[in-house]
DNA sequence: CTGACTAAGTAACACGTGTTACCTGCGAGC
DNA sequence: GCTCGCAGGTAACACGTGTTACTTAGTCAG
């Protein structure tokens, strides 16, 4: 152990005999600058002699880079709990930062205090912002984005200018209900994920409609019910979808934790699936292949959003033109057992 | 819009007439220091109007914290992936440092790169690290610590000084066995939810055989198998249990995401829970109770575990010598229909 | 021999904050 | 009148780095 105290550029410096802007130019790969390859080395192995690592605030300062992102996940706790298809995205997220040396801050915030994100980049913690969940009445992004601030959502705001990534949910939810369209079902209900204020439910909605209205079929908006992201929501959703008359011959849940709760209620009340009752949910998450019956559903590419948000948001900050306006990701049908057909 | 640039404590010093000392003083609210109250509200309102936040880099270097601590994962990314418990444990973690005024950075580590996340600490990121599911083979991990830097387990390290936060694993796994057992089980085979490298998975196996050994059972290492947090895992693990005879009449699964794919064998078997086989999990994740059939498990606290350590960890940095050692929360048995009597 | 040019390296400033040691004026005690 | 103490404040240093502008010695064409 050379010292107690942690080392500096100056401590580098002085084993190595050179000024502390050498050891700057060497450590940091400077290209254009001449050092001779001796001082070179000289420095490379003084640093490791000192277990020299720079220190981040400094760099942070000096640069005005902190090279760190931020991730705010814009749901409420419970939200977040039930939230299975969280896990992937981080680690997407996370591994396009690392690539590039960034770094991942997480804030989670409440929809009561949804402008405590700002401070992170107001304080100058984070270079730039992942916002997964936008709200429609979040208007601190708006703000931001106008500053200036790099900002990428996961997800879309509508007649917004920011950059996004999303899954085309649209169009998933779509061939979702085209398949149990084509597998014969005609009164097709749906359970929404979330409640209407998010994006994500909307467009799950919109698809379901834009399907039936395809096949000109009238949507029976008694037939739509709204879940929240937890599998006890889809439970009573399913209760009360029970009560319709006529039962709808198959389910479009937006959601395969609320679709398990679902097709629980369901099996309760006696029905048989697929054959009495059809589900097709959406995610994938990694559980759906093995629920009772396997439940088809709608593929979402969970790392790949997080790791195309990242990327994105990287590219976006280094001030690499990137045409703005959204990139979608393919999602993909997935047939199992839940909507085979009778 | 004051200025296009992002304003500092000297521009809140020059519009209020005062000293950067004084804007200081009053922004930190540092008590003992002699400032009128006329001027502490001129300083107010000029950083008010201004639109001041502070900058983070400069007030880390120059406080030398940087009230952020590190969540780092010891979980490949396709653990993550399946980890339904990991979302609450986070949620747990941001909240306690959101009350002190920390912030959270993750870093999901893989295993071939273990000492991935001591550049954290090294380069100041962090001031402290929580380190979920510590692995046996991590030597960094107690170099960082014989350094002084503050460390929280979450889990347990064998023959070491850490502190950390746990569940009561072994309890916890003992009392579902010990349900099964007074249920009237005899013969009951295990799957574990990780490989044994794990120090979770030898916890919860351990909780086992002491459960058998407390009623004289013999424990038979062939009715244990080995899961490692997927649900496929689990449908393996099953199918070759299914070969063992006699066959068990009850299974304990040290995680319910494995027991789902457990359950799913089964019941492709032609077994009916639980009048052929009893299921106990383990985490009792939100899923658990709309499994079908609802899903006997041990609820672990996670949102409270990821409190804890965050908690700890923050009192551990400031120097409140709380007492080292570790800190166990309960784990509860919850009862559902998996596991009734026959 | 001189001027231009280059390789090799450095002094000095900037970044924005926290904090210590000091200064100033004023009222009070003797 | 003189000192002491205190309320109210500030100058100046420290934190560790990135980066620009500059210096110095050496080389080479003319």
């Amino acid at each position: 152990m050379p010292s107690s105290k942690r080392s500096t550029s100056q401590d580098v410096a002085d084993l190595a005999g050179v000024s502390r802007t050498t050891v700057s130019f060497v450590l940091n790969r400077l290209e254009g600058v001449n050092i001779s390859e001796s001082t070179r080395e000289r420095v490379w192995e003084a640093a490791r002699k000192l277990n020299y690592h720079p220190n981040a605030s400094g760099r942070k300062l000096a640069s005005g880079k902190s090279n760190t992102l931020g991730l705010v996940l814009c749901q409420s706790p419970e939200q977040v709990f039930a939230d299975a298809f969280l896990p992937r995205v981080i680690v997407g997220v996370e591994q396009a930062a690392m690539q590039d040396s960034f770094h991942v801050l997480l804030k989670p915030v409440a929809p009561d205090d949804m402008t405590g994100y700002a401070r992170l980049i107001r304080e100058n913690h984070v270079d730039g912002i992942i916002l997964s969940g936008p709200r429609q009445d979040d208007v601190e992004i708006i703000r931001l984005h106008k500053e200036g601030v790099p900002i990428m959502l996961m997800g879309q705001l509508p007649e917004s200018e920011i950059g996004f990534v999303d899954v085309n949910a649209i169009e998933g939810a779509e061939i979702a209900v085209e398949h149990l369209l084509e597998t014969g079902h005609q009164r097709i209900g749906m359970i929404t994920n979330a409640p209407l204020s998010y994006t994500s439910a909307q467009q799950r909605r919109l698809g379901y409609l834009q399907a039936l209205e395809k096949r000109n079929i009238a949507p029976d908006l008694a037939l739509i019910k709204e879940g929240n992201y937890t599998p006890a929501s889809g439970y009573h959703a399913m209760k009360e979808l029970l009560y319709e008359s006529p039962r709808p011959s198959a389910l479009f849940i937006a959601s395969d934790v609320v679709a398990a709760g679902a097709m629980l209620a369901a099996k309760r009340a006696g029905l048989r699936i697929p054959q009495d009752l059809a589900f097709v949910g959406f995610d994938d998450i990694p559980m759906a292949e093995f629920m009772d019956p396997p439940l088809s559903t709608v593929r979402l590419p969970a790392y790949d959003l997080g790791w195309a948000a990242s990327d994105r948001l990287i590219r976006l900050m280094r001030g690499e033109g990137l045409d703005q306006g959204g990139v979608f990701l393919e999602s993909q049908l997935v047939i199992r057992e839940s909507s085979l057909a009778a």
